[in-house]
DNA sequence: TGATACTTGACTATTTTAGTCAGGTTTATA
DNA sequence: TATAAACCTGACTAAAATAGTCAAGTATCA
């Protein structure tokens, strides 16, 4: 049960982006620099960042990358949406009218896993950008 | 995100077990066949479970498993354990005295994905075997 | 003593991940 | 208007993890 690192440097970036923001748009080389991410990965990552509309870019010299919404409103879940990162624990095949385990019924775990998929979904809407720079400050790390 | 499906299938069969093992051994080819789960990997599964005593082996023709533990005692947490499904949602480097991104520092996000983890973990810690066998008692799935 | 069932370990195809690499296009500014 | 900084795109790939399979046992009950 891992998440992937696509969805843990798209938040680090986030971060990143949510600090410097303010004073003019931050390149990615800067938060490759910073962060120690590799600007080619980077760039993958935001252009999927950018079509959701998490991010604005400013091209030309001196540009990059804006926040495109409050941090209070970029929570987790739609981060890891935008770079695929599902949390979809357990995939249940939906063959025509099969349950998973190739039978009629249910798998005896199936609603466990369902539980499980709210459980941690839960977790990802209630956090948002903004409590994570808020924790970075205050502990000055 | 994902669970292995080593994970899920440990689960499965031990509620399968529990479900039958008050009568006689259950053996795997049983198992196997109501869960669809191939045998050979059950062998594999079931070979953790009794080195870690959640489940005892009865040998010989009408052999078979039955559970080493009451069902309340059975948390998902041992289960998952048993079969090495880890609960480490990021890997941070510990290089060393350095932290996670080649720093001196911890990353921007360590405190986010431990909490995480520590969310996910108490799910696994609540939930017993008796409370999944309840569960489908109930709904007659 | 044979059938049943557990036990072990090696092996492998497939998929996913975590990037790299190459070759662009756009735009601010000197 | 030239040029460098920065974005943008898509194809490619090495390495690791996953999800099993396969083969060759050993133990024990009936």
């Amino acid at each position: 049960m891992k998440l992937t690192s696509k969805g843990r440097y798209a938040v680090m970036a986030l971060v990143d982006l949510a600090r410097f923001d303010n004073i003019s748009p931050v390149s990615l080389r800067d938060i490759s620099l910073r962060q120690g991410i590799s600007l080619d990965y980077l760039e993958q990552i935001f252009s999927k960042l950018r079509k959701k509309e998490i991010v604005k870019s400013v091209r030309g010299t001196q540009g990059g990358y804006v926040l495109n919404k409050k941090t209070k409103e970029i929570k987790l879940t739609i981060i890891f949406d935008a770079v695929d990162e599902k949390v979809k624990t357990v995939q249940c095949k939906k063959e025509s009218k099969k349950g998973c385990n190739g039978k009629l019924t249910k798998c005896v775990t199936h609603n466990l896993w369902d539980d499980l998929d709210k459980h941690i979904n839960n977790f990802f809407e209630q956090k948002s950008l903004e409590d994570l720079v808020k924790n970075n400050i205050e502990k000055r790390i």
